[in-house]
DNA sequence: CTGTTAGCGCGTTCAA
DNA sequence: TTGAACGCGCTAACAG
């Protein structure tokens, strides 16, 4: 209706009191009188008015906003974790921002191109897996930084120990009698994440402590590298006995094409992801929850902390990985292991 | 580094020249000589400076930023439309701010708790569903306002035709031969939202005009309701050859539940489901793509037009539907339509 | 082509 | 407990 917003002075005319009794009103600051208090509360509410957080950025310095900035948003995880972030800033009435960047390459200069500075009050990047260099171009922009699902010495960090996820996955395929376990990871062209890295060196520790080599195939990401990926192992001429996989974009493609082949799972080979994507429970897959949506809202309230000046800019928050048991994954036949 | 990141007066300062100068060569004014400008640039970029949103929007009456409001971040269909919107607004060089609101009935007021009014240039919804009520209160804020998954006369729209594509996936399945084609809904509570009729109506549609009769279920949404739905058909006198799910995830519960019932698909029965969810490929589930990320890009183009006075606000786009044939889908058995 | 000036809407002094 | 004056960083209108 109206077409020029409220702005306070209206609200303050509306009320019959100053300018800066409704904002103190309005900020919940102490010194007015509960009448007053209630009036101006009520013009404003008549008037819906709210504050412009543009002019009482532009005085106080803060913006009341937090950027997020995640490479994509397409992906199921991304929105996953976001909804914790928004959950977690919205208890501190703090606005979201979303950048997406795109591919690593791609996006060079980012931390530039990104109107950050003084646009918010902190910045949360998730999966950005940032080197040295784009840290301290973040650095630069002079709002704090909170970095999910990377973990950096000396920075607040909220993420998952992917080593030992990736090693408990192993340990539950070795316990059940495996011992011909197959490792599938996506192997990026000219970059390799720091999870990536971190999964393999799981899987690879847990199979030496067993006393077996390591066996891993490099594809493409997604399910197409999945699919690939177990095309490569259906063919060797002494097949795995179990498969687990980097996450389960992947262990789905693997999953198509053993259903194709006719392979039995978890009858012939048993197949575990890695991230519990919703997709999973409909395929029975068992494999590693990592929580997003609790990461995201760790993150979240970190980032309030740090605002508030509760917590410190070195937070480490190292979320908790938990192996979910469906019907993917059951002892090879005639094993030792904890099969009868 | 700087503790004081740089305001416009720093820049100015080291290029040698005034506020006014530096303000019109960061907004791209002209009328400023060519070796002013490079000057200015350089000096900027050095102080790593980027121009305050808030103090250039205090003035300009234009954030530089659009609303975003959605109910859920989690689920898949947003991430990808947010994509789209994202991308759109990137080429304008507008901010996207992203608002989760929740469920249907907890969302009561949401439009007046948002800080939209005057933090905003632009508002998208995305399938929210809005009833006149809420429509009129989003026109209070005073700014446009886009809708994507709704389509309301008189507003800008971007929306598909449910009815269309659901009529349409039921005529695959009559076509191949199927006469006993069940429709798996959602039946929310209080609640059912225009998409959802739709599509229900279009299936409807589809088999009145073979001259059957509809057969619809309606059970819980989501993976569960999918789940409970097919046992109950499979518990029938005399169970369906062919099922349509209003959308993927209900097909994937019922999926599920054909898997371990040793129900073939399509061998016994047809399973089809609509939106194209990424996990649909995984699992060869033939389904209507409605192309999210189009329709968030189309919607974020609209949003830009608009607030450039380029597109009227009662604009609306139908993005089109299109079956995706998978391997869930296959002439009944002694079938007379298509197969032979 | 460039510099000067006056606010944009609000929070924060101060003085009353 | 309240109100008036000032300035946050920037753009728009003007003057030069």
């Amino acid at each position: 209706m109206s077409s020029q917003p409220a702005s306070m002075r209206d609200v303050a005319h509306r009320a019959g009191v100053s300018l800066s009794t409704v904002s103190r009103v309005l900020r919940g600051a102490p010194g007015v009188a509960p009448d007053v208090r209630l009036r101006v509360q009520r013009a404003a509410d008549e008037l819906s008015y709210v504050v412009s957080r543009n002019a009482s950025g532009l005085v106080t310095g803060r913006t009341g906003r937090v950027a997020v900035v995640v490479p994509f948003l397409q992906p199921w995880f991304f929105g996953v974790v976001l909804s914790g972030v928004s959950d977690a800033l919205r208890e501190a009435d703090l606005d979201m921002l979303v950048y997406q960047v795109g591919e690593t390459r791609a996006r060079e200069g980012w931390t530039r191109a990104l109107p950050l500075r003084r646009n918010s009050d902190a910045v949360v990047t998730v999966s950005m897996d940032l080197s040295e260099d784009e840290c301290h171009r973040l650095d630069d922009v002079g709002v704090p930084v909170v970095l999910v699902g990377q973990c950096v010495p000396g920075r607040a960090s909220v993420y998952i120990d992917d080593r030992a996820g990736a090693a408990g996955a192993t340990r539950h395929l070795l316990n059940l009698g495996h011992t011909r376990i197959a490792y599938i990871g996506a192997r990026r062209e000219e970059w390799s994440s720091t999870s990536s890295r971190h999964r393999l060196e799981g899987y690879g520790a847990a199979m030496a402590t067993a006393g077996l080599a390591p066996w891993s195939v490099g594809k493409a990401t997604g399910h197409a590298g999945g699919e690939l990926a177990m095309g490569e192992l259906l063919s060797d001429q002494d097949p795995p006995t179990a498969v687990l996989a980097e996450f389960d974009d992947i262990a789905m493609g693997a999953h198509r094409i053993l259903r194709r082949s006719g392979v039995r799972v978890p009858g012939s080979i048993s197949l575990m992801g890695f991230d519990n994507h919703d997709a999973a429970a409909v395929l029975d897959l068992t494999t590693v929850d990592q929580a997003p949506y609790d990461t995201g809202l760790a993150a979240g309230r970190l980032t309030v902390g740090i605002l508030d000046g509760k917590a410190r800019t070195d937070t480490h928050v190292e979320m908790p990985t938990q192996i979910i048991l469906r019907q993917s994954t059951a002892a090879p036949r005639g094993a030792r292991g904890l099969s009868t």
